[in-house]
DNA sequence: CTAGGGTTAG
């Protein structure tokens, strides 16, 4: 079956047929001994002759490729041809100096072509210079080649990278065209400018997708935080004639790493193996990463075992799982191997390294690798890096130090690094540098909820009410957005979404019975809910059943009442959990004898016979690992809230045949 | 006698 596994982006030329010692040619000195054979015998002068070193030296994939050396050959070339002038506008057209085409485009003496212009306007498109695009344009439409089906996609394509939508669309419609890459194009126009909705019209009328068409749809979905719809597309192209590839199956696991959905992950790993599709290393960290993110970092690590090849990010994918379900000796020790077995760590490396130390409360090895990075390998820290480090001294309480870092540093701190330091704060009850630190946070963003909530939660630990209250009221004098806290589970391949107190998912009557026996077995075992955690001064009564209905707990009773007793309940929560919740947990995984696994914002607790594996060092609401944006954030939950109404009441967001195995067409 | 377009991981 065909997949298309190409990673490379060069290109090889066909072997000559008129000129056989291209290949054998190897070397630079090959080249030489065979280019001064030419000019030896005279054949030089045979435009095909140079027509053909120049092809050679310039389109060849590295280390063959020697842009200087083809631009020598063609100058000597009295005159060009067109052909020749060709491949050296495209060859400058794949450089780093794309508008080295266009110069020698507006040097052309000869009549250019059909297969002049697409470089030309590929490499103004590259370089995004709308001027040049237009005035190539112009010269296009002197020649009457506004027709051809490459030079218009050509020419849309320019505009669109050129941030010029509108031309692209005049050009687009007044060409009433069927071909899809023009489509595809436009497409790809509006996905660029954010605009999912524009895109999936032209996607929706297309008189033929592509394969091209589905992944860019797909991917589209995924990069804007549209997790839920990518999945759909691709469930939904399963039932179409196009054949996922390579890059859908690239461009849909992203989308499954977020919302964790390992059944859909297993499928696609499945899909892959079926259909031969080769799990090279691109596609290799992809999987790495979903088995990881949706919690099986044991199956990530079998995955990477079984890998033959293995670049940076298929290391630093299987580190930052280890990292993140908190297997910090593992993390280093395979960080240890990259570097035995030659592949240099980069700056990403790095902070997946340093997760794993802020995790595992491995201070002063944190320390060390922080040096590392900075004095043996000259890499700069990026303010991920300080926000590991400042996590990691502050939660050992070292909170001066930490403030210390955030006033050294070359960056201007963000959120991410002083919600860090605020949180630590909360931990170890110091009100001098948490109000110092959320003062800060608060002008730079008063719509943030994030910090009222830490001040206030610090207030209430230490029991000052009356500063409780100053933060609540100042909370409601800014209008604050609070992010909406979410949980969802996936059930049979069927993800299931809850929010607070969730009361629409149409089994919901049992989860509440689930619920109420919840709560009576952990009174019975002595359990008392922490109050503290409750932004909202109330009175205890009400505390406690806002606790009890915290996402995690109505997904985790959902998954009680759904699963047998020997499955995993893997839980996904777009925040993170709360302490309450986390010490019910505990409890829960003893009092039905349940494994439970929940990942939250930042990382993953594995829950097992009343214990957590995180050994409740890192509890905390803040931070954020999974790089959810602001706006991804918002998009996911604003997703579930359009969602809702139109989907009959609770069902679950996929069907339970999400993924049938294989239809007809692809079994063998 | 060669040649040109759209999708890709941490």
């Amino acid at each position: 079956m065909n997949s298309s596994t190409s990673t490379g982006n060069g290109h090889s030329p066909h072997p000559s047929t008129f000129f056989p010692e291209f290949k054998q040619c190897k070397t630079k000195r090959d080249l030489i001994q065979i280019h001064a054979k030419l000019i030896k015998t005279g054949r030089i002068r045979d435009p095909l002759a140079s027509a053909e070193l120049i092809r050679f030296c310039a389109l060849s994939d590295p280390p063959h490729r020697d842009l200087q050396y083809a631009l020598h050959v063609f100058q000597q070339m009295n005159p060009p041809n067109c052909f020749s002038w060709n491949t050296i506008i495209r060859a400058f057209c794949d450089s780093d100096h794309p508008l080295q085409s266009f110069i020698l485009f507006s040097q052309m003496i000869v009549k250019p072509n059909k297969f002049t212009f697409p470089s030309v306007l590929k490499a103004c498109a590259k370089a995004g210079s709308l001027q040049e695009g237009k005035q190539t344009h112009g010269v296009l439409l002197k020649h009457g080649l506004e027709n051809d089906g490459f030079v218009l996609s050509n020419l849309v394509r320019m505009y669109v990278m050129c941030g010029a939508m509108n031309d692209a669309l005049v050009l687009f419609e007044s060409n009433k065209t069927s071909e899809v890459v023009l489509w595809n194009v436009m497409m790809d126009g509006y996905i660029r400018l954010g605009q999912l909705g524009n895109a999936r019209n032209l996607f929706d009328k297309m008189p033929q997708p592509s394969v091209v068409s589905w992944n860019s749809m797909i991917s589209g979905y995924a990069q804007n935080g549209f997790f839920v719809e990518a999945l759909e597309l691709f469930r939904e192209m399963q039932m179409d004639a196009s054949m996922p590839n390579y890059i859908t199956l690239i461009s849909a696991l992203p989308a499954v790493s977020r919302l964790g959905a390992l059944e859909i992950g297993k499928w696609v790993h499945f899909f892959a193996v079926k259909n031969g599709i080769k799990v090279d290393p691109v596609l290799g960290s992809a999987l790495i990463d979903m088995y990881s993110k949706c919690g099986s970092i044991d199956e990530a690590l079998q995955l990477f075992n079984s890998l033959s090849q293995r670049n940076v990010i298929t290391w630093n994918s299987i580190i930052n799982g280890l990292a993140i379900h908190g297997r910090a000796n593992e993390a280093l020790y395979h960080f240890k191997k990259m570097q035995e077995s030659g592949i240099e760590p980069n700056d990403v490396t790095y902070i997946s390294v340093l997760t794993a130390c802020s995790h595992a409360g491995l201070v002063d090895k944190g320390l060390s690798v922080f040096n590392e990075m900075v004095q043996t390998e000259g890499l700069a820290p990026r303010i991920e890096h300080y926000g590991c480090m400042v996590d990691l001294l502050g939660r050992a309480g070292r909170l001066q130090e930490a403030e210390e870092l955030i006033l050294k540093m070359s960056n201007e701190p963000d959120d991410v690094v002083l919600k860090a330091l605020l949180g630590a704060c909360k931990k170890h009850g110091n009100i001098e540098i948490g109000e110092r630190v959320g003062k800060r946070l608060l002008e730079s963003d008063p719509e943030d909820g994030g910090p009222y909530v830490a001040l206030s939660n610090m207030y209430a630990s230490l029991a000052n009410w009356d500063r409780v209250m100053e933060t609540r009221l100042m909370m409601k004098q800014n209008e604050v957005k609070k992010d909406p806290g979410c949980s969802w589970i996936e059930v049979d391949g069927a993800i299931h979404e809850f929010v607070v107190a969730d009361e629409s998912h149409t089994k919901s009557k049992d989860i509440y019975m689930m619920l109420e026996e919840m709560k009576e077995k952990l009174k019975l075992v002595g359990y008392k809910p922490d109050t503290t955690q409750v932004f909202l001064r109330m009175d205890n009564p009400d505390k406690e059943s806002a606790l009890q209905l915290h996402s995690e707990k109505i997904a985790i009773a959902f998954g009680l009442i759904s699963t047998t007793r020997e499955t995993t309940i893997k839980v996904v929560k777009n925040l993170r959990t709360c302490d309450d919740c986390h010490s019910t947990i505990k409890l829960i995984s003893r009092i039905y004898g349940r494994r439970i696994v929940v990942r939250d914002r930042k990382r993953f607790h594995h829950f097992e016979n009343g214990s957590c594996s995180c050994m409740d060092y890192c509890v905390c609401r803040f931070c954020s690992l999974f790089h959810f944006s602001r706006q991804r954030r918002v998009s996911i939950c604003s997703f579930f809230k359009t969602q809702k109404p139109e989907m009959e009441a609770s069902s679950p967001l996929f069907t339970p045949s999400f993924f049938p195995p294989f239809h007809a067409k692809d079994h063998n």
